[in-house]
RNA sequence: CGGGGCGUAGCGCAGUCUGGUAGCGCACCUGUAUGGGGUGCAGGUGGUCGCAGGUUCAAAUCCUGCCGUCCCGACCA
């Protein structure tokens, strides 16, 4: 490709409203524009990058047995009515109406339309198991797309839906899935962890997350310092400490106008790790109480997946009001302790375990201080795990102690079991002759958020630094000065022709641009190896190269080029 | 959806408080010189000042309403 007749569209300056760094350098290297909101236009620098994630996608889930599909982008609402998402979905699912007045949905995800696919399709457990992908656009309505394609509200995935006979089937699908997306993003070249996921409304038994780590991440991960253990925080398994400390005498004392727990601990001197909060949070229909009280120590703070899996609580958490507060306890928030509650109560293990503690009195203005569960504690509580892990914790599996990182989601792989495939319908004739209702398995990769994510990795303060594999260009030629120098014009227009014919991505910067401004913009850009002709070098039969990685150049003999790229670029065609 | 900020040329901004000719830098076009790190000089193109209404002799500027957009809190590839 010559750059005289590719847009580059490069800015010197960064846009306001770009926050992180794959946002400014996407905008900046002439990537993406934004239409609106949560809507972005693929230039055609940031297409060539999109194309080179998608084609090792596909390659990678062709080889593993998936066949590729295309469903439509707008979605009758009949399906999502059958597993009644039309109903829980809310406002991310954006719904339009045909000329008929008929409801549709734009698809922010297809279980549905694979589902009514294959029970239309798939007669007989003969024909499974059965993958099918797609790469497609999405939409979802996002209450704050932010951070520009990394959030957007319309976006690339790749999607994929096994169906199995049973159980075991799934199962081995899944573990292969596992292992292609772990093949995926090392061809992508990321860093990336695979870890312990929460199912989350798609809903399902057993899930991974796939997190390209980078400190920009909206995701906590928790790792072992000594195994593999890798979970994100939302699941990762808050352990019991040791009970620690030495029971102590109960004494109720005068706290006024103290409430949050810094102001407590500070006036009573006191660590945050030996007092308690108490977190008063409605229920729903399920509970025949209109609140219950979650209990953490000081430090902690509450983990909502985990407090979600409470019986009876509204979800998403609701936070009562002072007067229900009061109603419930007698005091107002900020004097609140778990002690001899008439409401239910959800005590996390580690603030089970202090021996003595401080809470709230129930009364304003008061707080206990030695309190102890067992002596002190006349009513019934249950001892549940609600805290986020903390750095430091033992790992959930015994062996070694917790890291944080913060990663960004790539990519997650969920075992649905049968709820859609129950709801829908979707039956097979297994051995017997019998109908059996299939396995799912749903399996995603976003594929424009791994374009971001990769930026947020490589990245320097010239601008992007693309992995080899995924580079909108290999290589690009800089003639310097080609305009006016006619061996620099030959020598550069011979070896464009000699690279293109041996196959590879090159830009030819052919524009009529001073030196600065085409190493500038080859360097915003990302393109991985840059190539210098000039007559400088041509006098001494040479080629200067630079990787863009690399903190010097270094001369490479005209003859010798291709022989050199071929050693250079290996692995990466 | 709640709280806050911002809407002036493709991008980054000043001007708004205190009403009176719409400005600067980058980008873009022309000419010229230059030719190894966003080059210099000269000239030039481009804006219903987010939209609507109001106040006024006069509104980018004051008032009202709306819209857009970004940031902080509940979801997800």
């Amino acid at each position: 490709m010559r750059a005289s007749q590719f847009l580059i569209a490069t800015q010197k300056e960064t846009p306001a409203d770009a926050e992180i760094i794959s946002h400014q350098l996407m905008l900046r290297a002439g990537m993406i524009r934004k239409l609106a909101s949560g809507l972005y236009t693929w230039l055609p620098l940031g297409l060539r990058v999109l194309r080179q994630v998608e084609t090792i996608i596909r390659e990678e889930m062709n080889a593993a047995g998936a066949q590729e599909v295309l469903m439509p982008a707008i979605q009758p609402a009949e399906l999502w009515e059958e597993t009644g998402r039309w109903q829980k979905y809310g406002a991310e699912l954006l719904r339009v109406k045909d000329r008929h007045d008929r409801d549709f949905c734009v698809g922010p995800t297809h279980e549905e339309v694979i589902t009514d696919m294959a029970r239309n399709e798939l007669r007989s457990y003969k024909s499974l198991p059965a993958n099918f992908y797609q790469i497609q656009t999405k939409f979802r309505d996002e209450r704050r797309p932010r951070f520009g394609v990394m959030r957007a509200r319309e976006f690339i995935m790749k999607d994929a839906y096994s169906f199995h006979v049973d159980r075991d089937s799934l199962d081995e699908t899944y573990e292969q899935m596992y292992a292609t997306y772990s093949r995926i993003f090392e061809r992508l070249g990321l860093d990336f962890r695979a870890v312990q996921a929460d199912g989350g409304s798609i809903g399902g038994s057993s899930s991974h997350e796939f997190h390209v780590l980078a400190d920009s991440g909206e995701d906590l991960i928790a790792f072992s310092s000594e195994s593999d253990f890798a979970a994100n925080i939302e699941l990762a398994e808050a352990v019991a400490p040791e009970s620690s400390g030495s029971q102590q005498s109960l004494e109720k004392v005068a706290t006024p106008g103290q409430h949050s727990i810094e102001e407590v601990s500070s006036f009573l001197q006191i660590p945050a790790a030996e007092t308690v909060k108490t977190l008063i949070l409605r229920t729903d229909e399920n509970c025949d109480q209109p609140l219950l009280a979650l209990v953490l120590r000081g430090s902690d703070t509450l983990n909502e997946i985990k407090a979600a899996k409470i019986h009876g609580l509204s979800e998403p958490l609701v936070m009562a009001d002072e007067k229900e507060v009061r109603t419930a306890t007698g005091a107002a928030p900020g004097s609140v302790g778990p002690l001899d509650l008439k409401i239910p109560v959800y005590v996390d293990r580690a603030a089970a375990a202090l021996a003595a503690f401080v809470c709230g009195a129930n009364e304003d203005g008061f707080h206990f201080k030695g309190a102890s569960w067992g002596r002190d504690c006349h009513s019934q509580y249950t001892v549940v795990d609600l805290r986020n892990v903390v750095e430091g914790d033992p790992s959930p599996d015994g062996k070694g102690q917790i890291q944080l990182k913060r990663g960004i989601e790539v990519g997650h792989i969920f075992k649905l079991g049968a709820q859609y495939a129950s709801a829908m319908n979707a039956t097979v004739l297994d051995a017997n002759g019998k109908a059996t209702v299939m396995e799912m398995g749903c399996y995603g990769i976003g594929v424009t958020r791994v374009v971001a994510a990769a930026i947020e990795q490589n990245h320097d303060e010239n601008g992007i630094i693309w992995p080899d594999a995924i580079a909108p260009f290999s290589l690009a030629l800089a003639p310097l000065n080609m305009h006016k120098s006619e061996a620099v014009r030959e020598a550069a227009e011979a070896l464009y022709r000699d690279l293109q014919a041996a196959g590879y991505a090159v830009l030819m910067d052919d524009r009529n641009e001073r030196p600065g401004v085409k190493f500038a913009d080859l360097e915003l850009m990302g393109i991985p190896h840059r190539l210098v002709i000039s007559d400088r070098g041509l006098k001494e039969g040479t080629l200067e190269y630079k990787g863009r990685r690399d903190a010097e150049s270094r001369n490479v003999a005209q003859a010798d080029v291709l022989d050199f790229l071929k050693e250079v670029l290996s692995g990466s065609h």
